[in-house]
DNA sequence: CTCATATGTGAGAACGTTCTCGTTATGCAC
DNA sequence: GTGCATAACGAGAACGTTCTCACATATGAG
C-alpha cells in the first residue's frame, strides 16, 4: 500500500543512493540532478532512471548550505489578516513564485519587539533577502545590522531615518492632498480627518500642526503614513486658502478600527460639525463607518466621506464609497522585484519608488 | 560607520570563529551556543563574550541539516488575499510563532497544478510539517506520497478521499441547515442559494439533488464545502417539509465573486422570485451583494439574506447582514496545534475536528 | 601525428552545525 | 592514597549537497 507505485518516494533517498544504484559517482549524479557541469547522455539517463525509481527529492538545505543561497525571501508584515498586508503579500508571492523563490512570512503586529524577533528568525534561516514594513521609523538597529551583514533589504510603506535602502510606498502626501481638494472643490469647508497618528516622540500633534500650517519644511520621508496623509490634508487647506481647525483632526492613537470608531462620535455632537470626513487608511475607514452606522448618519446627506485604501465593500456599499486606492498588489510586486535585483547583485544607489494612488469616485461625497 | 559598535555582526562569524577567539574547541563552543551537553561556567562566559564580540548568528541551515528538523511549517493556501485564508493563516502563524516555528507560505489558487508545485517546493525545503487546503478532494497523489515519506500533514476546510490524516473544518452541513431553517422559521418558502458548486466529475448537480432530496446516504466528508452547504440547505427543506426547487439553486461554477454576481440577476427577474437568499461563502456573498446593489434591491424588504462567513463589512452594512460565522482564526490555530503534536511524534489515529459555526443574527432577514 | 581544446568522470574537500566517542578533570566516599 | 562516578572538553565524523581539482577521453586543426 505504501509507495509501491513507481515514482513514489520510499523513504529519503540521497544523491549518494541515486549514484550507487545508477553505478556512477556522487559527483556525476549531482551534475545531472543539479543541472551543472558536463554529463553524457548515457549516464544522464541512468541517473534520471535511478532517481525516478528511488523517488529522489533534493534536499535544499544541503544545497543552500554550500551555495550560500536559499532561494527564499523573508517578509515581516504588520498583520497578514489586514487586507492591506494581505494584498501586498500576494504581490510579493506572485513574483517570488514566478522566480522560484519561497516565502517566509511573519507578523510584527506593528511592534518593534516582534519585528526584531522576526528579523532574527529570518536571518538565521538564511533568507536571501528581506522585505519589511518597519514598525519604528527612527530606531532600527536590527535593520542597520542587516545591511552590514549584507542581506538585501527592501522597505514597504514606511522609511527608516538614516537607512538608505530600496523602498516602495504610496505617494501619501499627494494622494491625500488630492482627495481633500476634491472635497473642497465640492464645496466642503469643514472637513474632518480621522487618522491613527501614533506619536513616537515626533513632537506631538501641536508642534507638527504649527509647522505644517506655517509651511515650514518638514522631513517627510521618515514620517509615518498617517502623518504624511495628514500633511496632505493640511496642504490642501493651505492651497485652497482654508484654515485648519485642530478640533477636526481626530487622533485615534493606535492602529485599530476600534480606536477610530471611538473617536468619531465626539466630533459629530460638536457645535459646529463637519460636512465631510477623510479617513487615512482601511482600518480607520472601517472604524469610522462603524461609528457612522451607529450614529445613523446618512452618507452623503448628513456627511460626505472619502476613504483611503479601496476595500472590497466600498464598491457595493450603498452609496458607493469614494476612496483613494493604493496599488497594493503592485507595491508588493515592485518590492519583490527590487529585492530580487539586489539579490542578483545589481548595485544601484538606493531607490525610492513612490507609487501613485488613484482616486475612485463613487457616491459618498455630496456637492454643497 | 559599518558595524563598529559592539554586538554588530561584522560579516559572517561561524562557531569555529567563535571557538578560536574564545580559545576553546568548536565542540565546546557549540555546546554553550547550542545549549546542549555540559559546560563550565568559565568557558561559557568566554564563549558568550566571543560570540557577542563577533556578532555570531547561528546558521539554522547547518543545524537543520544535521538534526533533520527545520522548525518550519509549510502552508499551501488557496489565496492569501482572501479573508478566509488570511484569517486561517493568522491563526496558524500565532501558534507557530509561539512555538518558535517559521512559516513558509504559498498560494495554490485552488488549482491542483500549483498545489503540487507548492508541496514539492516545501518538501524540498524540508519543512517539518504541512498544512494544506487541498484543491482536489479525489486525486491527490502528491499528498499520499507525503505520507509515505513521513512528513506530517493536516488538511483544512476540505478532505481528500482515502487520505487518512488530521483535518479541521467547519461543520458545514449543520451550519447551513441551521441557517436555512432560520429563514424558513421566519416564514420564507422560496429560498435561493448561490454556491460555487464546481463539479469535479462528482456526477453533476442533477444526480446530487436527486439523491439528496430522496435522502439517500451520501459520503459527505469528501464533498467540497459548497456541496456540503448545499446539502444542509436541502436537509433543512426536507426537515421542514418544503420542496426543493432546482431553479433556486444558483451554480456559480467557479470560486469568484464575479461568477456569483453574474448568476444572481437571472433569478430575480424570474416569474416566481425567491423571498430570501442564502450564500455559501464569503466570496459568493460579496458577488451576491454586488448584484443586489446593481439591481437596487433593498434588504430585507425586497429580499432577505443570510451569508456564510462573517466578513468585516457585514457588521456595519445597513442593515447588518445576518451570517454564519466560521471560527477562521481558531481553525488555523487548531490545525497548527495538531500539526505540532504530530511533529512531536504523537501517534493518535487521524482526527477530524469539525468546528461549530455561529449564526450571527443582524438585520438582513424579514419575517413574513 | 601532435597539440590544443572541449567534454566527461570521480575522489575528496567544503559548507556550519550537531553528535559520538574517547580522554582528562573534579569531587566525594572510603 | 584508591576507586568511581560525573563533569568538562576536544578530535573528528556526520548531515547531503556543490565545488575543486586531477585526470581520461574525444574532437578538430595544423
Amino acid at each position: 500500500m505504501r509507495g509501491n507505485f513507481p515514482g513514489a518516494p520510499k523513504s529519503k533517498a540521497t544523491i549518494a543512493d541515486v549514484a550507487r544504484t545508477a553505478g556512477v559517482s556522487t559527483a556525476t549524479a549531482g551534475r545531472v540532478l543539479g543541472g551543472y557541469g558536463y554529463t553524457s547522455e548515457k549516464k544522464r539517463e541512468q541517473v534520471l532512471k535511478a532517481a525516478q525509481d528511488l523517488g529522489y527529492r533534493p534536499n535544499s538545505l544541503a544545497r543552500s548550505l554550500i551555495t550560500g543561497k536559499t532561494r527564499t525571501l523573508g517578509v515581516v508584515a504588520g498583520d497578514i489578516q489586514n487586507p492591506f498586508y494581505a494584498s501586498v503579500l500576494r504581490g510579493i508571492s506572485n513574483v517570488a513564485e514566478a522566480n522560484g523563490f519561497g516565502l517566509l512570512i511573519t507578523n510584527s503586529d506593528e511592534t518593534q519587539l516582534k519585528e526584531v524577533h522576526s528579523v532574527e528568525l529570518l536571518a538565521q534561516k538564511q533568507v536571501d533577502g528581506l522585505i519589511v514594513t518597519p514598525s519604528d521609523t527612527r530606531k532600527a538597529r536590527h535593520l542597520h545590522n542587516l545591511r552590514t551583514v549584507g542581506v538585501p533589504l527592501v522597505l514597504i510603506d514606511r522609511a527608516v531615518a538614516g537607512l538608505m535602502v530600496d523602498r516602495v510606498a504610496t505617494d501619501n502626501i499627494a494622494a491625500a492632498e488630492h482627495a481633500v481638494r476634491q472635497l473642497i472643490a465640492a464645496g466642503h469647508r469643514r472637513i474632518a480627518i480621522v487618522a491613527e497618528l501614533v506619536d513616537e516622540g515626533s513632537g506631538g500633534l501641536d508642534t507638527f500642526l504649527a509647522r505644517a500650517v506655517a509651511g515650514d519644511p518638514i522631513e517627510t520621508d521618515t514620517l509615518y503614513p498617517s502623518w504624511q496623509r495628514l500633511l496632505g490634508y493640511i496642504r490642501a487647506h493651505r492651497i485652497e486658502g482654508l484654515p485648519v481647525d485642530q478640533r477636526l483632526i481626530l487622533q485615534a492613537g493606535s492602529y485599530s478600527a476600534l480606536a477610530a470608531q471611538a473617536v468619531v462620535p465626539r466630533l459629530m455632537i460638536a457645535s459646529d460639525p463637519p460636512t465631510a470626513l477623510f479617513t487615512t487608511d482601511g482600518t480607520m475607514s472601517e472604524g469610522a463607518m462603524r461609528a457612522l452606522t451607529e450614529l445613523k448618519l446618512s452618507i452623503p446627506q448628513d456627511l460626505s466621506i472619502i476613504c483611503f485604501d479601496d476595500l472590497d465593500w466600498m464598491s457595493f456599499h450603498r452609496p458607493g464609497i469614494t476612496t483613494v486606492a493604493q496599488p497594493r498588489l503592485a507595491m508588493g510586486e515592485a518590492a519583490a522585484r527590487m529585492l530580487l535585483e539586489r539579490i542578483r547583485g545589481e548595485d544601484y544607489p538606493p531607490r525610492t519608488v513612490l507609487m501613485p494612488a488613484e482616486l475612485i469616485e463613487r457616491g459618498s461625497v455630496a456637492r454643497l
